[in-house]
RNA sequence: GGCCCCGUAGCUCAAUUGGAUAGAGUAUCUGACUACGGAUCAGAAGGUUGAAGGUUCGACUCCUUCCGGGGUCACCA
């Protein structure tokens, strides 16, 4: 199927005339194609300057001769022009039309996967509710998955549940000290919210306490506080196993988690597999035990262990405490090897990790040291860890017309308060154009949450995600133009021509006269779907789908405007301009897919 | 301060990874409703791609310096 592929046979083509007009040898990775601009006549442009080399003629006399060759031998080839060293080739009606007819089963035919891909995403702590920088991490996560399935990938989705430490006991104390047994039920709160407004008094009641000591501040004072000695003290229990702190945990731990799976359920998150931080970091210890003891890592005299990353222009790396506690990054290095040993069958070739880029430095010292533990065998995979490579799917902040999100200023965006307020608007907004009015309660009700999360993803999975973006509130709820709900739109108007008027089977063939400019647009956006796939696939980007997706919307309504369909003068034009439709409803739907957000029959 | 990332229309984002005259949305102005669904479409206006050099057939993209913004350098996570 993909041999057949026009860029394809014009690459092969091309090799074939620089052989045949000036007896040179050239790869295909020499060969470059891109779209043609719409100011100029043609559908595919060569890019002849790199050619000029081997040609030794002037690039126009290069273009010259390829563009003539590939007229008088590639059928697909109906005409050509030069302009400076670009070559326009025009392809044929006969191409696109075939194409079109192929293009049902060219997406489901799929290559079996020949690679395992795992992706950890999500990431939460266990002391407050997600916000808007998590739907962002999570939403990538969903789709980035998406898209590596599409690509012919296998996936395996993990979470990462950070449920213990220092901050986790913050809550517990506030709750044991202030909460009068309050519970989510007996409260009517959201288990992570009313753990999160423990963690917040917590925080308020330990900087009143900071507050009273006498000025200077110092350090045997602060370290005194009845606070910080009440938090350290329950730390310590935690981690000997003391009963009841291990059952306090458990259970607001337990109303966490009721809560997350409310908030995963609306944005659409699931795992393969979650792991939870308090059942790796001892494996951790363990590996930099191993370690120490194949003189990797060095043990300092006071028994803190560190990792020497100078020679590759870093710093020198805390793994283990003096008193033997774990920190951060040491229960990464334990999840790493978990996950290899659980996955063992599956033989992992890339683990991403999707977390944002105030981490950039930890992750290049994580991967640094991995690659140490490989070396010296700790890891029982090889040096190359059974060819599995690491990858941090590094992302940018969200922020605020008013600036950073700050947890003290009380800017944060609660991502269930705003999941609300998007449902919300699409009600608003839909009952405001009557579009809803013929359906029952409960469709309506889907239908809004369709919407708004169609909108909320689409406005943050546009966005690359390397770069930091702005999540303007106003701006995340208007409808039109290139959002999330005009896309759905489409869609759905697609779907009611075709409610009026189903294709014909068999199907009719060629249109009458030739393509029509409009058409022939739609269908060379639809011809470009699998490419998109596999680049946003090699770049981690779900914003070229989003980008495509919108284009192609858009051009379809252009043609839906410019040529009737139903109303079309002939029949075969009716029916290759139904086939046309179906054929957009179709890749809209998939694209949409790719990006977490379904699409609704009618709106 | 060291290291890392980012500066593109008023605003929010693109630009096929070094290709043609840098494109969309939004906001502003103008046009298309007896509609196959107007959550639509067409048009106008909007740019010294932060600045200056350099590399080459060709630079928003690569290199150097500077300016501006952010992140990170914990026995925090």
């Amino acid at each position: 199927m993909h041999e057949l592929r026009i860029e394809n046979i014009l690459t092969a083509k091309s090799i074939e005339a620089i052989k045949n007009r000036f007896d040179q040898s050239v790869s295909p990775n020499q060969i470059t194609f891109q779209k043609t601009k719409p100011e100029f006549e043609g559908d595919i442009t060569l890019l002849v300057f790199p050619l000029t080399k081997v040609s030794k003629k002037s690039p126009e006399q290069t273009a010259e001769a390829i563009g003539n060759y590939l007229k008088a031998n590639v059928p697909e080839v109906t005409a050509y022009n030069v302009v400076k060293g670009f070559l326009n080739l025009v392809i044929g009606d006969e191409y696109w039309i075939k194409y079109l007819e192929n293009q049902e089963s060219s997406i489901k035919n799929q290559e079996p996967a020949t690679e395992t891909v795992m992706v950890e995403f999500s990431s939460p702590n266990t002391n407050k509710p997600l916000h808007l920088g998590h739907i962002r991490n999570n939403l990538l996560g969903i789709s980035v998955s998406e898209i590596l399935k599409a690509a012919g990938k296998k996936v395996i989705r993990v979470n990462l549940v950070n449920d213990r430490g220092i901050h986790i006991c913050k809550s517990m104390l506030a709750w044991q000290k202030w909460g009068n047994g309050e519970t989510p039920e007996s409260s009517k709160m959201k288990g992570d919210h009313l753990v999160g407004k423990y963690y917040v008094m917590f925080d308020q009641e330990f900087k009143k306490q900071e507050a009273s000591l006498p000025d200077g501040h110092w350090a045997l004072e602060k370290a005194s506080m009845p606070l910080r000695v009440e938090i350290q003290e329950m730390l310590r229990k935690w981690e000997s196993g003391d009963p009841k702190t291990i059952e306090l945990w458990k259970k607001m731990n337990g109303w966490v988690y009721d809560g997350f799976s409310k908030t995963y359920k609306d944005l659409g998150v699931e795992f393969e597999k979650t792991y939870y931080e308090s059942e790796t970091y001892l494996l951790g210890k363990q590996i930099v035990e191993e370690g120490v003891s194949k003189g990797i890592f060095k043990k300092r005299d006071d028994g803190s262990v560190w990792v020497d990353l100078t020679g590759d222009g870093l710093d020198e790396k805390l793994l283990l405490r003096s008193d033997g506690t774990s920190v951060y990054i040491t229960q990464d290095i334990g999840t790493v090897m978990q996950r290899l040993e659980d996955f063992k069958e599956s033989k992992i070739n890339k683990l991403i990790y999707v977390v944002g880029n105030e981490q950039d430095y930890h992750f290049k010292v994580l991967f640094l040291i991995i690659k140490k533990l490989a070396g010296a065998k700790v890891l029982p995979f090889g040096e190359d860890l059974g060819g599995a490579s690491l990858f941090h799917l590094s992302y940018g902040m969200v922020d605020l017309p008013s600036g950073k999100m700050k947890s003290r200023e009380g800017t944060v965006v609660d991502a269930d308060d705003l999941i609300d307020e998007m449902i919300h608007t699409a009600k608003a907004k839909t009952q405001e154009l009557g579009k809803a009015d013929d359906l029952s309660a409960e469709e309506a009700e889907n239908l809004y949450r369709m919407i708004g999360m169609a909108a909320l993803k689409y406005f943050i999975l546009k966005v690359d995600p390397k770069k930091r973006m702005l999540f303007n509130p106003e701006e995340s709820i208007d409808f039109n133009g290139n959002t999330g709900p005009f896309i759905q739109y489409t869609y759905a108007r697609i779907k009611s021509v075709m409610r009026k008027s189903p294709i014909p089977s068999p199907k009719s063939q060629t249109p009458a006269n030739s393509l029509h400019p409009n058409e022939k647009s739609v269908i060379k956006l639809l011809h470009d779907f699998p490419k998109v796939i596999s680049e946003s696939a090699e770049t981690y980007n779900p914003g070229h789908v989003a980008n495509y997706v919108y284009d192609l919307a858009k051009e379809y309504n252009q043609f839906y405007h410019e040529c009737p369909i139903l109303k079309a003068e002939k029949e075969e034009e009716k029916n290759f301009r139904l086939q046309l439709s179906a054929a957009t409803s179709d890749v809209l739907k998939n694209s949409l897919k790719l990006l977490g957000i379904d699409v609704p029959e009618r709106m």
